[in-house]
DNA sequence: ACGCAAGTGCAAATAAGTCTCATTTAAATT
DNA sequence: AATTTAAATGAGACTTATTTGCACTTGCGT
């Protein structure tokens, strides 16, 4: 069942010259079939419970060329460890919105915001890469009584 | 000559109930002197420097303080350690353009912005304590030629 | 199937930040 | 001004996330 899915994988791979490791197959898998932002550590024990073999330096090193092939996302919120998603294509692009009482994550979108974004680097004749908007605060769950 | 800054510097302190001790408010006296965005490692070399004795958790430690009483803001460049900006009144809040090439950063303001990350956080009943607006890139001088 | 550069695993090394505890100090009190 | 004491500091040990060195695999082009 996930014969085909490893093959889509493994070109994917090989697209951005990277060897396709079982590893990588595996890491990319796993982000694929998820919608929660996982940490290096995370990631590293999801794929021992899947009975995959890896260690953290790989699951450090894969994350960083993954990322770096855009392939995977780092994302920063703050506390202390990278976190990182499966990158979408480049419409897909969201922020965050995180709970700072349950750690829960909100995605959304907002093309006002990035057109803004746009215009503030024209301003100062800046040329954007990449960008982090993270808000903080408290999530509706957390906000009612109890 | 700074005497006077010192006495207003202590009861700023003192109206956040936190000790004047002189550490702290060379710390203060630091960060009110530059628009550098340091590290705690920097500020630690910066009050050496200036024959302030100090330590490292005496760095750390305070600036938890203050920032609990936002009197420093924390900045989080997503580079692994965290940078400290003295907080200027809620008025003058601001966000950051960071050269990918030479480091460095350029502040603004973007009412539009603002706004619309309300909007967000409206539209998902979400209570907004603070946000990261940090957009990374290329600064004009790093996109010259050279 | 062969060869080898790229990738992996393990353990040791870094690096940022935190913690413990003995000593000092700000500031309230006499 | 001297006394008191809770809060703050300094030194260094410790924690935690991530990186690195090196010997050993493995993907993949020929
Ligand atoms: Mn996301
Ligand atoms: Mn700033
Ligand atoms: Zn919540
Ligand atoms: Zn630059």
């Amino acid at each position: 069942m996930s014969a085909a899915e490893n093959q889509q994988l493994k070109q994917v791979l090989r697209e951005h010259e990277l060897k396709a490791t079982t590893q990588r197959i595996a890491l990319l898998k796993l982000l694929d079939a998820t919608h929660e932002h996982f940490d290096a550590e995370e990631i590293y024990l999801e794929l021992l419970k899947k009975q995959k073999n890896v260690s953290r330096a790989t699951v450090y090193r894969s994350l960083e060329a993954l990322a770096e092939q855009d392939l995977v996302t780092r994302l920063d919120f703050g506390d202390g460890r990278m976190r990182f998603e499966r990158s979408k294509g480049e419409d897909e692009h969201h922020d965050h919105l995180i709970c700072e009482e349950c750690g829960k994550v909100i995605e959304f979108f907002n093309l006002e915001m990035e057109a803004q974004q746009l215009s503030v680097c024209e301003e100062n004749d800046f040329t954007p890469s990449t960008h982090t908007m993270h808000i903080f605060g408290i999530c509706s769950d957390c906000k009612k009584p109890q």
